[in-house]
RNA sequence: GGCCCGGUAGUUCAGUUGGUUAGAAUGCCAGCCUGUCACGCUGGAGGUCGACGGUUCGAGCCCGUUCCGGGUCGCCA
């Protein structure tokens, strides 16, 4: 005998008078009367309400705790009192059979079904089973599932071929801190889980493969956020052959706007081509690189008007300000406001507002009562806006301009139309930095990226022709709606470049050779000019599920200190088994 | 690692100036209820107030230490 020939949630009024059996877990049972009541059955489809009429049907039900799973085989009835708000509401299945398949033996769950999402999270981690069960969180699990087949289906349409790469592989020099798993063969050597499958794609283009894509997943031992999972996670990672910029924009461009129109919580997503923006641009207009498109503030420099003000904060420092017309902000939202960019940026903001008559009024502007009218002229004030501004070094009062402008534009009616997804491109990425810890030239991003411009240029600037500062890679961000979905290049394919770059950080071949073994060799085989990119599909389905955290979208997550509570991972393992790996454990070990 | 917020019934939370027996909602248990659908009504059980130490005649509340959770910054090419 089947255990269903119905799922709960397909019977419809058409179904009257059918012999079914359905299955699920017994979610509900209403007693209306002495042996009568309703039980409401709920499986993955939905769920439908069985109706107990019975002595011998509610002795079965009544002490078999909630959660149970069962299997009801009975007839299908139109309902007396129809629920219009269920799509299974016109029926009710008339049991003359329940089976008890799996007893809950638990009458006290750790929270209600349907309102785990309010339960403390560290509970629905412990016991995701019963947290999955919830259809709004079983819901984004199944957006995740259509995303990603979408994205396969796309991605082949494309042309593009799905290959896996190594999980055990070696420790690469990328910026993140690597997993690490000891080797039982070779004692004392390690293979890495990978941080992205880089160079592996690399490879497979060097191989002749012209276009790579892979769901793959991603492995850095580095501290979570609310959109950072610790540990793993998993990027759309894509490489073409022969291609420029342009051809990787082109490929996302076509493949990602309808999958965010069709799945996401907003039915608008941004048309190809893609806004484009410069970094530099992007720092100075939005005060950050990951800019929210929706909200229409910008970012203005203040800093001849105000360096020159009796303000101490201002003086002999870089201004940024931030103008938000027809501002009704009170006080106190204001004194939030601030202190949330405070922590947020690290940096204190000011701000004062234009009263009726157009005089400044507020926060600091008994400092700037001299600078009136150059600042109203400069930056367009009028009656009723408020200006944000923040001072320090460039880098500071941009940052701080920067969560400005998204608070204010998230707080302030009128200047941010949240219900879409708005793309861009950041281009045109430094190649080089002065690290802080150095305070000597430095890579800025990765080593793989090819300087625009190529060879000629890192021997201008060798000749000292330009400031090595000044290069650019070929490098980009795709942002949306303030996050960062991914990054990606065209890759430096040629030895002699990848040796010249090396050296503008006083590297050399031969650490080029250390490094980067395979890709080294590899490319002096003849490689063609590639360049990729890849998405992260945590954060994508994070934004069209409409969720804050990324824990909303991954099946089975880890806390924000990289545990697994409900599989206690990590945990200790036998001596036995340190032994065979050649690990010995030094110091204080955690039980 | 820094900073901020939190930890009270199975769950979500309230708890006044430090003062009698720590409350509510929900869940659970029992009884009633024949058209409910967040069913309703009546009653009941349920607490090491995260832990340790201190101040005090007296601590859920004040102080110190510590553990745990979340947010944020550092970090994340």
């Amino acid at each position: 005998m089947a255990y269903r020939t119905h799922t709960c949630g397909e019977l419809r009024a058409a179904d009257a008078g059918k012999t079914v059996t359905i299955a699920g877990w017994m979610e509900n049972l209403r007693e209306v009367g002495s042996n009568f009541g309703f039980l409401v059955l709920r499986d993955f489809y939905g769920t439908t309400q069985v109706v107990i009429e019975s002595a011998e049907m509610m002795g079965v039900v009544k002490p078999t705790n909630k959660e149970s799973t069962l299997s009801v085989t009975g007839t299908v009835r139109i309902r007396e009192s129809k629920n219009p708000r269920q799509a299974t509401g016109e029926i009710e299945v008339v049991p003359t059979d329940i089976q008890v398949l799996g007893r809950c033996r638990h009458n006290e769950l750790p929270f209600e079904i349907n309102r785990s999402r309010e339960a403390d999270e560290s509970a629905r981690l412990k016991y995701r089973y019963l947290d999955l069960r919830n259809p709004e969180v079983k819901n984004n699990i199944l957006l995740r599932c259509q995303v990603v087949a979408a994205l396969r289906q796309a991605m082949t349409e494309e042309g593009f071929l799905e290959i896996t790469t190594p999980i055990l592989t070696a420790s690469s020099p990328e910026g993140a801190r690597d997993y690490l798993v000891p080797s039982r063969k070779h004692p004392g050597k390690f293979y890495a889980l990978p941080q992205a499958p880089q160079q592996f794609k690399q490879l497979l283009m060097t191989a002749g493969f012209d276009r790579y894509f892979q769901i793959a997943p991603c492995f850095r031992d580095e501290d979570a956020r609310g959109d950072r999972s610790p540990g793993e996670f998993y990027q759309l990672d894509m490489e073409m052959a022969f291609a420029t910029q342009d051809d990787v924009f082109a490929v996302l461009e076509r493949v990602l706007p309808p999958i965010f129109a069709k799945y996401g919580k907003y039915s608008i997503a941004s048309a190809a081509p893609f806004k484009r923006i410069s970094f530099r641009d992007a720092m100075e207009t939005y005060g950050t690189d990951k800019p929210d498109l929706r909200i229409d503030l910008v970012v203005q420099d203040a800093t001849e008007l105000c360096s020159a003000t009796s303000f101490t904060p201002f003086q002999g420092k870089s201004v940024k300000a931030v103008v938000v017309s027809g501002c009704k902000l009170a006080r106190k939202a204001i004194d939030k406001l601030c202190a949330e960019v405070e922590v947020q940026s690290g940096s204190k903001p000011y701000w004062c507002k234009v009263d009726d008559k157009g005089e400044l009024t507020g926060g600091v502007s008994k400092f700037l009562k001299e600078q009136k009218d150059a600042l109203t002229e400069a930056l367009g004030l009028t009656p009723g806006c408020f200006i944000g501004f923040a001072a320090g070094t460039l880098g500071e009062a941009q940052k701080c301009a920067g969560v400005l402008r998204s608070k204010l534009g998230a707080a302030c009616e009128g200047h941010m139309d949240a219900e879409r997804y708005e793309f861009c491109w950041i281009v045109d990425f430094p190649m080089y930095e002065i690290g802080e810890e150095s305070g000597e030239l430095e890579f800025c991003h990765n080593p793989f990226s090819m300087p625009s411009g190529g060879l000629e240029t890192l021997l201008r600037a060798e000749r000292g022709e330009i400031d090595p500062l000044s290069i650019t890679a070929d490098q980009y961000d795709l942002v949306c709606n303030g996050v960062e979905l991914s990054s990606g290049a065209v890759r430096n394919h040629d030895p002699e470049i990848m040796v010249k770059a090396f050296e503008m950080v006083r590297l050399g071949e031969a650490d080029v050779k250390a490094k980067f073994p395979a890709l080294y060799n590899a490319f002096s085989y003849g490689a063609p000019p590639h360049a990729g990119i890849a998405p992260g599909v945590d954060r994508m389905v994070m934004l069209l599920a409409g969720e804050d955290s990324i824990r909303e979208i991954i099946p089975f997550p880890m806390n924000k200190n990289a545990q697994d509570v409900m599989m206690s991972a990590p945990s200790p393992v036998e001596p036995r088994q340190l032994e065979e790996v050649h690990i010995a454990i030094v110091g204080e070990a955690e039980e």
